[in-house]
RNA sequence: GGACCGGUAGCUCAGCUGGAUAGAGCAUCAGCCUUCUAAGCUGAGGGUCAUUGGUUCGAAUCCAAUCCGGUUCACCA
């Protein structure tokens, strides 16, 4: 149990026996103590001096006292500032704590909760390459997975794949056109890419089109509808509802280069899934439901046969659900998918990790399967994020503007190669073993960068900030792991239980180890992988001061040798936890 | 227009279940490598926490209004 907990736990103990009221835990206050002032934790007294009739002296040398008496363990000492109640934790807590703790791996896995949660990310259309955007995407989905597992949840990755609609026949229908039966292999190129070189092709081509035909006095809005190139992916989606062969063969076929194209870029930024769902294969399951809800009386038919929901006294709009042509919308297929997802893995929690331009369809998704009843309906959480911007503004395929996600990890790689080359630490290296250290900074410094700020705001990425690797970023975190071991390969501590006194710097660091597993909690519980980030650095940090204002293996004595060593192992051991969990290695060396 | 999200140092961001003098990184400036990896450490400068009012012992944090930016309100997905 954490020192927190405890201390929570003991202080509202202490008051319910001495005033005799009943205080919870939760409701005791505990902050780290300022820097400037002695001890440890800082009970606040404020929210107490009015229901107790007590002046904050009186409160807290009372409160104190107690403790002092009743947790002789926990607490060795106070003093009363203002309204603050600052307490000092024993030496012998932290010393146990550390000597128990610094060499078990199990110190940072939590015990299985028997809460199963599924989370789907990525969820990318098959007509184009991965871009920036879905890095952010797939980092956050990938993270939040080993959170909630380091924190005892069972967890299932899906991806759905958007397989199907009118901007996959895009892609098609070009590639028919202008292709000469290229392929990937004939033209050297990464499927992916090259489907979605046709998808932009189609976008010229429609344009030149539209240009021609007003020209020619046609409106705009008119000539996109009927410029040939549009006319030709039209019927290619008929035809594909249809089941014609050769469409279906051509789908299957330019499906499988993106697919193939994916699986690269999964595999070198490490990612993967236990299920993916496709689209193709979930459009018609939310129908039944559709049916359903009518009957329920969910659902309402209008004149012209579609039918809607009225969601107008949720504060909302009235929304779609089937299209007068009895075909399913982007809703329709969600709800079907969301019991089909259920019905497979009878997960509690379903969470969508989705950019924040569908809050208002999430909200929309969850009203509805409340309403009908679905047993998956309050499981359903959005976990929504901001779009990745560039300095210049939003990213537009049309312009351009759009980083590529194997560009960018490429870069990455590629700046990391250069700066550690500069530095020329590593010469010894095998040529592989080279290549992975690149993969790991420059990969690693990419996820971190994307993660280390709160999902829910929208991100600027600044090629050259991203690019930089000192302060808040990952290789910091790594070249601070890789000192921890050059350290320990020379020396490794023994296991004793040390009694000289703690500097403050080897208390502050050891505090900071005992806050991970709440820290873990809050992640899990905010889902929100920057808390790691954040804390993972301030570790690193406070690692760093430690290391250059005291030597380890010329420490003052073997006591202070051997509480060093334990520190720095557990310290080690934490960061390389903290940034798995969110996707990144760390190097032994570097 | 309705709904939702955001506005904190020159830039990028923490802090937001109210607590002590608002913190990091980058950038700028000044120091520190004959001893454990300088991708590091120490220090300096830099703030009307968008604005105004309210709530109270106490507000960047909560409430209201206003201003600015974004997203969304499709028989697209």
């Amino acid at each position: 149990m954490s020192v927190v907990i405890q201390i929570k736990a003991a202080t509202a103990q202490a008051i319910n026996t001495l005033y005799d009221v009943s205080i919870l835990p939760n409701d005791v206050l505990v902050n780290d103590t300022k820097p400037e002032f002695e001890g440890d934790y800082t009970v606040v007294l404020f929210s107490f001096i009015k229901q107790l009739k007590q002046s904050p002296e009186k409160l807290g040398n009372d409160i104190g006292n107690y403790l002092l008496q009743n947790q002789p363990a926990l607490i060795s000492g106070f003093n009363i500032i203002k309204g603050f109640l600052n307490l000092s934790v024993t030496n012998i807590f932290w010393k146990d704590f550390l000597h128990t703790q610094y060499n078990q791996p199990s110190y940072v896995t939590q015990q299985p909760n028997s809460h199963k949660v599924m989370i789907e990310y990525a969820s990318p259309n098959t007509n184009k390459p991965l871009h920036l955007g879905h890095l952010r995407n797939i980092f956050l989905g990938w993270s939040m997975s080993e959170i909630f597992k380091a924190t005892g949840n069972e967890v299932v990755k899906t991806c759905i794949a958007n397989d199907r609609g009118i901007h996959i026949c895009k892609s098609m229908v070009c590639w028919q056109l202008f292709a000469n039966g290229a392929t990937p292999e004939s033209t050297g190129t990464k499927g992916d890419h090259f489907v979605g070189d046709y998808y932009v092709l189609f976008g010229k081509e429609l344009k030149k089109q539209v240009e021609e035909l007003t020209a020619n006095g046609m409106s705009k809005e008119q000539a996109e509808k009927e410029a040939p190139i549009m006319k030709a992916a039209q019927k290619m989606l008929r035809d594909w509802e249809a089941g014609v062969p050769e469409v279906m063969d051509l789908w299957k076929m330019m499906n499988s280069w993106v697919y193939a194209g994916f699986d690269v870029t999964y595999k070198r930024i490490g990612c993967d899934f236990d299920k993916v769902y496709y689209e193709s294969e979930t459009y018609i399951l939310g129908k039944q439901l559709v049916e359903a809800g009518l009957q329920k009386g969910v659902f309402y038919k209008k004149d012209d046969g579609s039918v809607w929901i009225d969601l107008t006294g949720d504060g909302l709009d009235e929304k779609i659900v089937q299209r007068n042509d009895g075909t399913a919308v982007y809703i329709t297929q969600d709800i079907g998918l969301a019991v089909n997802k259920y019905d497979e893995f009878k997960c509690d929690d379903s969470i969508y990790v989705v950019g924040d331009e569908q809050n208002y369809h999430f909200k929309v998704l969850k009203l509805i399967c409340q309403k009908l009843e679905l047993p998956s309906a309050e499981g359903i959480f959005h976990l929504s994020y901001g779009m990745v911007e560039l300095p210049t503004g939003r990213m537009k395929t049309r312009e351009g503007t759009v980083v590529d996600a194997d560009d960018i990890v490429d870069e990455m790689v590629n700046v990391a190669r250069k700066k550690t080359e500069e530095l020329g630490k590593v010469q010894d290296f095998e040529p592989d073993e080279l290549l992975d250290l690149y993969d790991t900074i420059g990969i690693g410094a990419l996820k971190f960068f994307l993660l280390r700020v709160d999902p829910k705001k929208r991100m600027i990425f600044n090629p050259e900030d991203s690019i930089d690797f000192h302060g808040f970023t990952a290789p910091f975190i790594q070249f601070t792991h890789a000192r921890i071991k050059s350290i320990l390969r020379r020396q490794q501590p023994k296991g004793s239980l040390i009694s000289t006194d703690l500097l403050p710097l080897e208390k502050e660091l050891i505090k900071l180890i005992e806050q991970y597993p709440n820290l873990l909690q809050e992640a899990a519980q905010d889902h929100d992988p920057s808390k790691v980030a954040i804390y993972c650095y301030n570790l690193a940090k406070t690692f760093s001061s430690f290391y250059t204002e005291h030597s380890i293996t010329n420490a003052e004595n073997e006591e202070k040798m051997e509480l060093r060593l334990q520190l720095a192992t557990l310290t080690a051991h934490v960061i390389k936890n903290g940034m798995n969990l969110l996707g990144i290695n760390v190097p032994e060396r570097m």
